[in-house]
RNA sequence: AGGGGUAUAGCUCAGCUGGUAGAGCGACGGUCUCCAAAACCGUAGGUCGCGGGUUCGAACCCUGCUGCCCCUG
């Protein structure tokens, strides 16, 4: 294997079940490094296997950091990952950094706006108007320039942009023009991001998902069943809500396997789609060169 | 074997009294600076099972065949 600056963190971005974890950690063990997560679901606590956490084998072979620290009723986002990371980077030696969150790198190499948090009444409100089908009076309460900017077609991004207006009395295009010098610049560090296309990465995905209820994926579901909250980012775990309908008796497993495996392709496909148009400077591994199982 | 029903996009189905076909899902491409495993935008698929007939014109009506489903034997 190729040797990497061990004062630089590396990087390791790739679609879901391309292998990332494995790379991570061979890296990881020959240089000594810690494995730093990167990725916005495998953070939560009540998710291990549905995540595809690393297995415990994995996380005595290395230290591990920033993985099922989240409590399933915490929230959880950029930000926080970012605030999180920053003291990580200067270990020595740097560690790996791996995930499959595209944002999250993005926000650590090429920096994020620095707005405070939200305040969850404005969060509130927002959620009232768009739930009330508000979307038109949000736009319009918008500053010219912010408008202008984002997709307002898109609900999620208009209820940021007000939010962030509403809370802090600044537009975000002003922040975002405000944003300071990146984390971590790309040339600091050694940037890796795994091609897996579909026909190779489908067969995986559907693989891993068999794999995941053999290995207790439905038990995670029925314990946080209890306490389930569809509005948690912890819910939005594909075949979270599949397998919580078969536990209701809602759905049969063979449904929710169908659907969690197509929820998984589509992600996958997203993510594909951007690291081709925003890590097109990293370096490009073929996954399947990797031998990874 | 007889009777009835059905056959439309990859899948599930719409298509009113005949005017050469639509939706949802999926697939594919793209967007995205704080819920991102989120939230969005766009594109491509069909000689309407096959043959014959009626008609200016058939997915739609008539007819033969084939496949599937139900009932009877």
């Amino acid at each position: 294997m190729e040797t990497f600056d061990r004062s630089r963190p590396v990087l390791i971005a790739g679609p879901t079940a391309s292998g990332k974890s494995a790379l991570a950690l061979a890296i990881a063990q020959a240089d000594g490094r810690a494995v730093v997560n990167a990725d916005a679901l495998q953070v939560f606590d009540c998710w291990n296997v549905l995540t595809a956490r690393p297995p415990e084998d994995d996380l005595r072979a290395a230290p591990h950091q920033l993985y099922g620290h989240v409590g399933y009723a915490q929230s959880y986002s950029v930000g926080d990952w970012l605030r999180e990371v920053a003291p990580l980077l200067g270990q020595d030696p740097a560690p790996v950094i791996v995930g499959g969150t595209g944002l999250y790198f993005r926000a650590l190499t090429e920096g994020l706006a620095d707005i405070p948090p939200i305040a969850a009444k404005v969060r509130e409100k927002a959620d009232a108007a768009l739930a009330a089908g508000a979307l038109a009076r949000l736009i319009a309460e918008l500053d010219p320039e912010t408008r202008a900017q984002i997709d307002t077609q898109n609900p999620a991004r208009v209820q940021r942009a007000w939010e962030v207006l509403r809370s802090t009395g600044r537009g975000l295009a002003s922040w975002q023009a405000a944003t300071p010098a990146p984390l971590l610049p790309l040339h600091r560090a050694h940037g890796i991001v795994l091609h897996a296309p579909p026909d190779w990465l489908g067969p995986r995905i559907a693989g891993r998902f068999d794999a995941m209820l053999a290995g207790g994926a439905m038990e995670e579901v029925r314990a946080i069943a209890p306490h389930w909250d569809a509005t948690f980012p912890a819910s939005k775990a594909i075949g979270a809500a599949e397998l919580l309908a078969v536990a209701r008796g809602e759905m049969t497993l063979a449904t929710a396997r169908e659907r969690a495996v197509i929820a998984t392709r589509q992600y996958a496909k997203r993510q594909r789609t951007w690291f081709r148009a925003r890590l097109g400077d990293w370096t490009w591994r073929n996954a399947w060169d990797l031998g990874a199982p």
